[in-house]
This record gives C-alpha cells, sequence and structure tokens, in this order.
RNA sequence: GGAGACGUCGCAUAGUCCGGUCGAGUGCGCCUCACUGCUAAUGAGGUAGGGGUUUUAUAGCCCCUCGGAGGUUCAAAUCCUCUCGUCUCCGCCA
C-alpha cells in the first residue's frame, strides 16, 4: 500500500510510476479524490461524536429528574452520530479498494516497459563447451537415477516428482549451503509454516494478481504459501521493531506450492516448473533510507551462492511492467541452462520499500523514538530449480555429473554423481 | 473430539458480577531529574498507538483503539452473539 499523504503532496510521482508500470494512472486522481472525502465525512463524525460524548458525561452527572430529559436529547444526537459514522465507514473503504490498487512506486533508473524490457546489469563465468551432445536434466536425472518424474506423476499427477538418492541429498545439500551461508551473514534461520489463514494471505497481496497460483483448502480455510515470504512478511506484522540500526535478517526454509495455472504447455519437462518444491529465502526487515543498499548486498548474497556452485549466470534488472505489485526494484539472478541455450531465473530479489510493510502494520522506532514504517526485502537464495543449472552445466562426457566443490562436505565428501551401471 | 478458564496501555496484574466518575489504577521494567566517591538504594516526574486540527515552534484540543468482528444502549473494557488465540482436564492419535 502506497502512502496516503503521497496522494496529495506528490500525485505526479505516483502516476509516473503507474504509467511506467503500464498500469492503470485514473486511480491514481481517484483514490486522491476518495481520500478527501473519507477526510470530510471523519471530520464530520468527528464533530457529532465530541457532542454526543459531552453530553454523555452531562446524563451521567445529572440529577435523576433531569436525566430523562436529557437522555431523550442524546437519542436524537445518537441517531445522526449513527449515520454519519457509517458514511464515514464507507468513505474509508471504497478508499482502502481503490487504494490496494495502486503498485508500487517504482525506483529511478528501473527499465520501463514489460518482460523483454530488462536491462542486463552483468555476465559472470563461462558457458561450459561440450565436445559432446549434453544431456538435459531429465535425462541426467533419469541415467544418473537421482530424479523420477514418472513415478511423481504416477502418485500426484503431472509436475509432481521424487527426488532419489544422491538427487534428494544434493538438494538438501543446496539447502545446508545456502543457510550456513545466510547463517555466517548474520541471518536468523527460520522454518516457517506453509498454511496460512486468509487474512495473511491477503496481507501479504498473494490473493491479488497470483490468486490463481495460490492451493487452498476449503475443509480448514487454509491457503498453501507458495514462498515462504509470505510467512516472513507476517512474522513482524503488526510490531514495532525497537532497534532497526542494523537490517533484521530472517534466512526462511520452506516447501512452497504453487498451482501453475497460468504457464499450461510451458516448461512441461523436468523440474523446472513444478507445483511443489524448497525454497530458502533471506527476508530483511530495514530502515527506508538503507533499503537500497540491503537490496545490493541480497544481490551480492545471491551471486555468491551462484559462484559457489560454480554456474554462470547474469544479473538483469527487470523491468518496470513485470516487477510484482509490492517490488519497487527487482534484480534477477538467471543461470545458463546449456540444453535450452538461455539463461533461466535461479534466484530473484525485491526491494519492496514500505509498501509490503505499510499493508502489514510493521513498523519501526527511528532516532526521536517516533514508529516509522520500515522497508522489506526479499531474496530466494537456494531453491529445487538449482539441481537443473548444477547438474546441465557439471554434466562430463561419460555421463556423470561432478559436484561443485563447496557441496561435498554436504554429501559425504562425494565428488561425482555417475550413471547406474 | 468433549468440558472449563482466560485474553486490559513493554511485562505482570486491578477493573468486568451491579454499564456512565475508566483511555483505564497498581507493581516491575524503561527514560529524565534530584540525592550520592562509584554502583545500589531512595525521592519527584514521565512512559501505548493511529487519525484530525490549531500553532513558526514548544505545546494544546478533538476523535478512534481494552484480542478481532457484529449487536443491545442516550452511553460498553464492563451486557449479548460470533470469531481468533492461549491455558487446564478428559478422550484420541502421528
Amino acid at each position: 500500500m502506497i502512502e496516503i499523504s503521497l496522494l496529495r503532496e506528490n500525485p505526479d510521482l505516483i502516476k509516473a510510476s503507474q504509467t511506467a508500470r503500464g498500469a492503470d494512472v485514473g486511480l491514481v486522481d481517484l483514490a486522491a479524490d476518495l481520500a478527501e472525502q473519507k477526510k470530510l465525512a471523519l471530520q464530520q463524525f468527528e464533530t457529532l461524536r465530541a457532542k454526543q460524548n459531552a453530553h454523555g458525561k452531562l446524563v451521567a452527572q445529572a440529577p435523576k429528574e433531569e436525566k430523562a430529559a436529557l437522555v431523550a436529547q442524546a437519542q436524537e444526537l445518537s441517531a445522526d452520530v449513527k449515520k454519519q459514522e457509517a458514511a464515514a465507514n464507507l468513505a474509508e473503504q471504497e478508499l482502502m479498494v481503490v487504494l490496494h490498487k495502486i503498485e508500487n512506486i517504482v525506483l529511478d533508473g528501473v527499465p520501463a516497459g514489460g518482460e523483454e524490457n530488462f536491462q542486463l546489469i552483468k555476465e559472470v563465468g563461462s558457458k561450459p563447451t561440450f565436445a559432446f551432445e549434453p544431456k538435459d536434466h531429465v535425462a541426467l536425472g533419469e541415467s544418473l537415477d537421482i530424479i523420477d518424474i514418472e513415478r511423481g506423476a504416477k502418485i500426484a499427477g503431472s509436475r509432481f516428482y521424487f527426488l532419489k538418492g544422491l538427487g534428494a541429498r544434493l538438494e538438501l545439500a543446496i539447502m545446508q549451503l545456502a543457510l550456513d551461508q545466510a547463517s555466517e551473514a548474520g541471518f536468523t534461520a527460520l522454518i516457517t509454516p506453509t498454511l496460512v489463514k486468509p487474512e495473511i494471505m491477503q496481507g501479504t497481496g498473494f490473493l491479488g494478481e497470483h490468486s490463481a497460483e495460490v492451493y487452498y483448502l476449503p475443509a480448514d480455510d487454509l491457503y498453501l504459501t507458495g514462498t515462504s515470504e509470505v510467512a516472513l512478511a507476517g512474522y513482524h506484522s503488526d510490531e514495532i521493531l525497537d532497534d532497526l540500526a542494523e537490517p533484521k535478517r530472517y534466512a526462511g526454509w520452506s516447501t512452497c506450492y504453487r498451482r501453475e495455472a497460468g504457464s499450461h504447455g510451458k516448461d512441461t519437462r523436468g523440474i523446472l516448473r513444478v507445483h511443489q518444491f524448497n525454497k530458502l529465502e533471506m527476508f530483511s526487515y530495514c530502515k527506508p533510507e538503507d533499503a537500497e543498499a540491503e537490496h545490493q548486498k541480497l544481490l551480492a548474497w545471491q551471486e555468491q551462492m551462484l559462484q559457489k556452485c560454480e554456474l554462470p549466470y547474469r544479473v538483469i534488472d527487470v523491468a518496470a511492467g513485470d516487477l510484482g505489485s509490492s517490488a519497487a526494484r527487482k534484480f534477477d539472478v538467471e543461470a545458463w541452462i546449456p540444453t535450452q541455450g538461455d539463461y533461466r531465473e535461479l534466484t530473484s530479489t525485491s526491494n519492496c520499500t514500505t509498501y509490503q510493510a505499510r499493508r502489514l502494520n510493521t513498523r519501526y522506532r527511528d532516532q526521536d523514538g517516533k514508529p516509522a514504517t520500515a522497508a522489506t526485502l526479499n531474496g530466494t537464495l537456494a531453491t529445487t530449480r538449482w539441481l537443473v543449472a548444477i547438474l546441465e552445466n557439471h554434466q562430463q562426457e561419460d555421463g556423470s555429473v561432478l559436484i561443485p566443490k563447496a557441496l561435498r562436505g554436504y554429501l559425504g565428501g562425494v565428488e561425482k554423481i555417475a550413471p547406474k551401471s
């Protein structure tokens, strides 16, 4: 949610942002009008209520014989107050509906346009060259006997899979490596609930643009989360954090569930796009003025992980139209996938500035001890999808896959995964 | 699943039976000041959040919030309904 005062003070900034996103610019003037109406309605209500309160004190103190007359007056007042209160509430609701539709103000420097208008920031590492025909991760998973997609489909349907043997251990190794790195960097590990109540799903904004993506359990009125960001963002909701001199950093591990409703026919092969996977997510709460620096740090930590996994990658600055509504800027780190001849997203980090925290009412005490809205940022540090990049980039001519050195310690020293004979 | 108790301003509690003098007392914690070789102790004062409004500002005034949502009433922390959460006992079960 954007700041209401911004509607009055700098509507042009919001409009420019909506334009860059290709979002509805008309919402801005509409919201400004509604805000004004709400304010007037509220003031009228407050004036009447003040009268009613003052009168109520008279009633309370009046001697018995005068009470009946005073109560009769009070009854009239009460009716007016109720009417005006209802009007003020209605105005508030109308404002909120429109306000929630306005997306976060994109930061300076974010490229305008849609998905294809991203800006390339850098390319790191060298793409592998193969003297043989490289296999894709599905073929490797099968020949190494570490990914079983057929049986996944048998028991749960398409986009489900089993990780087996060293495949299962490799996934845990990636998670462990990421968790260790995060812990060293000062993150607090959190294993989060993956079922949440409607108001949390709503509050984190995932029932808006992503609602078709979300699994829902009607019998219990609970939602399955598609990322631990939901739980991590809700963690400090309705709280005032005492000390944000240093950002508060959490590393949330959870299984993630996604319906992939809008992606029929896309990435149908393998485990690139699945209904269930594991993810380690970084999440930072910080002062708004520290948010951009924190964003760079999250990005640096992500790159560090890619480098530990010895993967060639590029970093892109995602265009305004391709940002989530909460994000003011987003960087994706994409790994090279040899058999696709293209880069694919392994991590994504968003600076949500105060947008997300305002809606969830997460604040901190500034230098004067006054509460102010915090900024939130999130970024992936590891997911199941990393297996795809690791398997494909590190495959050898003999059909084996070399394990990146940084991961070997988590696999009991195993250096490579060899095909089943 | 059954029975019951509870949810109040950082923490602990009073207030709820019998509605108005309660936006709310006390203790602890914390902050400021005084006293004091230092610390401790003691004394005085302060100590929730949001919104609006007046003012150069300090500050003041008004409105809302006693887990949440409704309702009754001229008036609700207090009465009623629902809901969420916590705890205890019983049952059942990974």
